[in-house]
DNA sequence: GGGCTTCCCATTGTATACAATCTGGTATAT
DNA sequence: ATATACCAGATTGTATACAATGGGAAGCCC
């Protein structure tokens, strides 16, 4: 059983049940059982464990085992805090150093086409949006902001996930998206950074209903 | 050879050695060479690596092996930016909060002390002062800030090492500091983000002597 | 019955062996 | 002389076996 990278597999199928809830906040894991699961050695399963564990979505208890970590609000808001931060920052730079034409005109192209698919996109829609954050920073040409960015995203993601897969609220993040465009197109820090307050902000309040989403869609399944 | 955690400790000595730049940037690191060098076998020493993979001091290329990363000018420019809009809002939010008294009286005394031992004192002042960061970013109450400031701080430690041994940089650490919690104690947000201001670009300038610095004195080692 | 002790089981920590892959050089054919 | 095929060494990727630890349940003493 060797031949691609199996923690990487097995850290990404992980993950992902983590963030839809398969494995909801306090489950516990244990390497052998995840071994078997896969039919793989404890080796892979237990980097990949590590590498949950870096990432914040699991809690790792020397010699007693692994918990999915229990949502803190608080740390939520903190998340939300610093990733505002840290837009701010970017948008602000982008103002002052100008943004690539060519970039700007592709991710209002893309916008303009995902708000008119609206809502038979919705699943790309996901991706794409962690592709703006992501293009943002890039273009902010900062990339530890963008790699900072990323992993925040990463551990509010099951919230993020509850807007984008909400048409209503994935119209109103297209529509904030390409004000935001708008306003760096014309170098307006000011309103760009408002938009950006007012999605950030907005997205917050909207953590305990996702949460309940969560629960509600983790139950479903199960 | 099993007892206390041997990958923590590995982690620990190879960290040291990279920015000690006793491993210099683009050294070669092998599994094997440094388990013979412990006397332990290669998992707990893969385990450091990879530990030292997420904090970025090293890089893993599948299959052929690890390097200690180049030190890439951009890249530490990027590093000061992100740490100077994190501690930009962490100083922010003190102001607005207000600053408990108690600590902050103990933060003045510690400072006023070294301060006043200076020099024979610079040897605790580098874990005083990354503790002295780290001590805002929770009085400003956000935990997320205050681990991502800690995390960038060690990916420029052997830039800062040097603002903390030489004695007239050092001088100039202390003094910042006081003003800046003088003005945190007056709630004066202005003045304190300017003194953080002022600091963080006159650390920044010091980075390419910083890295003569480190090479001078990894050639001095060996 | 309550508290203490002891033992066993679950689980991670570490060691070792084997498989797969990449790199470089060398031999061979043209 | 050059290009190609192939082999060997180095190195990580994975599997498996054993050690150590901690917790909880069962049993025992009072």
């Amino acid at each position: 059983m060797a031949g691609r990278n199996l923690s990487r597999e097995i850290y990404e199928t992980l993950t992902a049940r983590i963030n839809q809830w398969i494995y909801p906040p306090g489950h516990r894991l244990t390497e052998e059982e995840i071994s078997a699961e896969f039919d793989v050695s404890r080796s892979p399963v237990r980097e990949a464990l590590n590498m949950l564990v870096q990432a914040q979505l699991i809690l790792k208890q020397e010699r007693k085992g692994y918990t999915v970590r229990r949502v803190d609000i608080r740390e939520i808001n903190e998340l939300y805090d610093t990733r505002l931060v840290l837009e701010l920052a970017v948008v602000d730079q982008i103002c002052r150093i100008g943004m690539d034409e060519e970039m700007l005109a592709g991710l209002q192209g893309r916008w303009r086409e995902l708000i008119r698919a609206l809502p038979e996109m919705a699943a790309e829609a996901a991706a794409e949006d962690e592709r703006f954050h992501e293009t943002l920073a890039e273009a902010a040409g900062n990339r530890v902001m963008s790699r900072l960015l990323k992993d925040i995203d990463r551990r509010i993601h099951f919230v993020r996930i509850s807007d984008i897969t909400n048409p209503d609220r994935l119209k109103k993040t297209c529509m904030d998206h390409l004000e935001l465009l708008a306003a760096m197109g014309d170098r307006d820090c000011v309103r760009a950074q408002a938009v950006v307050r007012q999605n950030i902000e907005w997205g917050r309040e909207k953590v305990s209903s996702a949460m309940q989403e969560a629960l509600a869609r983790a139950h479903g399944i199960m």
